[in-house]
DNA sequence: AAAGTTAATTTGTCATACAAATTGACCGGA
DNA sequence: TCCGGTCAATTTGTATGACAAATTAACTTT
């Protein structure tokens, strides 16, 4: 159970990956005890000290609550942190089930569209050309491959939304940064690429700056809202339940009672 | 500059509290280098152990990064992990100013009317059940006391507004309970409480039980829009640049172009 | 059987030593 | 003068062993 792959050393960042993966995976359940420091240290082959520092980050993740001579109980996934970064890595990893993903694109569809209306009144010159600056590249990498099968350039999409929170002016909504990352790690990940139209995306990408850049927070959101909506349809998914504007009415998306566990 | 206030005693909380608000309040300025591991060990009489046990908290919250021959370097708040709740707890007590909170009420207003909604479609019995509860208690907080100067029970009310996050069923939004506590603490905080009308406030929290109890989404929705913008107005506030349903028709709150440094 | 006491276990803290990594100074040569 | 490389110093990272504190569980006593 907690022996690491033979292929893996034994390293920090190692062993807290292979642990956190256990966690995540759901192979040590909620509310059960996992092996005392010393045990651990033995069995990894490192010293208490590298354990405890190992359990003090998981500690921090949300993963895990220590007691004195009680010892390390695994925490409920309501406890975890899940908009740290690395939890999302490791979480992207391991619950390919898409309950996870479409949580995380139903978060995007309710913060984004705000966050571009905020940007579109707030956004100061240096905000525009940030995101002007990222759509560009965006575009480039679409130019440089003239082919239907063109692919975005991750990276410059991920800064492009990044930008945009940050325009916000909000400092919470710029906190975001790492789930829209790990949203669109994963959905390319998902999807066999060839579904995805870049040209549509790119060009709906292009109406968000213009509204940004036009100070028509309207505009805006509902441009940004249409991004996530068909990234959501080309991976053949549905949301539901959310309340969206679309074009002049209010749109109440789905209807469908969905029960989750 | 690092020297513990004189009447608290050398503890481990202590200390990782007294360093965290010399970063929130700014008197350690971003980018400037900790003194050594070593040197804090020695002033603040603790092994050197411990700091680093404290050192790793302070940047698993995002406040510091460290290297190797080069020390811990202070971060800028754009790392901060804002929405871990002590974090929160920190920065309310020494970010009075009200950017803070109104980022914060911002944020509530973009997430908690979509939470209900979901809510209203997605909620099991378990969680119903839950919700009313909560609101009972609230509302036997205030009938105890029948003058106009009554009280909410604020943990009611913060218990009330997780647990329609939590019937949301999404796993991120159910991340911001945090968010909440710090939000009403700080509200109750700077009201000088005979300010806040208790009575419109319950009504307000009575309607969205009810549109959640009724499965309408869209009530629940434009019900709790009107809970937190109760709350706004009543401190004097004023969001600008969001865009909210209001009755049946799009509503485009404020239009100031509102730069923030 | 109940209550209090003791012992055992486990995490928390301490002290010390050494490893690893990075910086900066020093030195040599073209 | 400038470039490059070597070496030493500094600072964080890891290891080890010991003891403190806290909590559980067993045990004893009434």
């Amino acid at each position: 159970m907690f022996n690491l792959p033979s292929e893996v050393l034994v390293s920090k960042k190692n062993i807290l990956e292979h642990l956190a993966r256990l966690i995540i995976e759901g192979r040590l359940r909620t509310d059960e005890i996992m092996p005392t420091e010393m045990s651990l240290s033995s069995h990894f082959g490192v010293s208490r000290t590298m354990v405890r520092d190992i359990l003090k980050t998981l500690e921090s993740k949300g993963f895990i609550e220590r007691k004195t001579n009680v010892g390390t109980r695994i925490r409920s996934i309501h406890s975890w942190n899940l908009l740290d970064q690395e939890v999302l890595d490791w979480s992207c990893g391991a619950l390919t089930q898409s309950r996870f993903l479409l949580s995380l694109l139903e978060l995007r569809l309710i913060i984004e569209p705000q966050a571009a209306a905020l940007a579109a009144v707030r956004a100061n010159d240096v905000d525009l050309q940030q995101i002007r600056a990222h759509y560009q590249r965006m575009s480039d990498s679409v130019k440089k491959e003239p082919d239907p099968r063109a692919i975005l350039d991750t990276e410059a999409d991920i800064d492009f939304h990044k930008a945009i929170m940050k325009a916000s002016g909000n400092l919470f909504v710029s906190q975001f940064g790492g789930a829209i990352r790990a949203a669109l790690h994963h959905t390319i990940y998902l999807s066999n690429k060839a579904t995805l139209d870049v040209f549509k995306s790119l060009e709906c990408h292009h109406k968000v700056l213009e509204a940004i850049e036009n100070r028509n927070s309207e505009a805006a959101y509902l441009s940004m809202a249409k991004v996530l909506n068909n990234t959501i349809t080309d991976l053949g998914l549905q949301t539901t339940g959310l309340i969206m504007l679309e074009g002049n009415s209010v749109n109440k998306i789905g209807s469908f009672p969905e029960t989750l566990p």
